[in-house]
DNA sequence: TGAACAATTGTTCAAATGTTCAAATGATAC
DNA sequence: GTATCATTTGAACATTTGAACAATTGTTCA
């Protein structure tokens, strides 16, 4: 019996109904998700965060991650998708920046999460 | 000729020279991000949102994610893994909640940033 | 003990992802 | 126009990933 599965039910009943109510549409979950897979990559962490310090060149950016200037613009171009970094042209060269004050939260809030781990 | 590689080399010059300064180590990078990565999937995502409205056993969260026990589970674990949920045996019953409450403000952080993307 | 329930684990497979190299494009200066 | 620099793109490859199913472990109660 279903309404048996849970011998707490009544404990927690108020959270699965605020559960079920609160539910995230597929568009929304995927739309936030997609943020965090983008920051989700070494490489792409370390782009965004060296861009929290300026804007920059794909060549310094591959120079400070230590990757290929190729590497870094396949990820730029996923960052800029995703509008976490735009891209402004000056002459033959393009240099990035972070695009939304957000980014600058939610990276910071993922180091604070790392350092408070650690203690 | 490398030093001549960037126009723009003497006004990015400080945010270059930042950047080279404050690299993240390999492995504080690989740990931010895997908070990251553990976010970034759709079923882990909802499991989280759903935990935030409080406690709640695998079959409830199967229940609210639309998603199979097993399924549910194995992400579990994956979020336990990275001290993103725990875990508290009652009985036959193991109810999983928020490890930290840092991943309450991460997760609200995505949400923000999806809202003001809409707008 | 065994039966029933709750949750976890292992394995397989298709899909998605990051990296690399070579080629192509954009931009400037001659 | 050509030459050169800066960046992007495409394609091939190896790796990682999540979903699904079956099998297993842990817990309670008769």
């Amino acid at each position: 019996m279903l309404n048996m599965y849970c011998d707490h039910q009544k404990e927690h009943e108020a959270a699965v109904q605020r559960a079920k109510e609160n539910v995230l549409n597929k568009a929304d979950v995927e739309k936030i998700c997609a943020v965090f897979r983008v920051l989700a990559d070494t490489t792409r962490m370390q782009i965004v965060h060296a861009l929290l310090q300026g804007e920059m060149c794909v060549y310094h950016l591959a120079e400070v991650t230590d990757s290929t200037v190729s590497g870094v613009s396949h990820h730029l171009r996923i960052l800029r998708d995703n509008n976490i970094v735009k891209a402004k042209r000056y002459g033959k060269n393009v240099e990035y920046s972070i695009a939304d004050e957000h980014i600058h939260k939610i990276v910071r809030m993922g180091i604070d999460h790392l350092t408070c781990a650690k203690e």
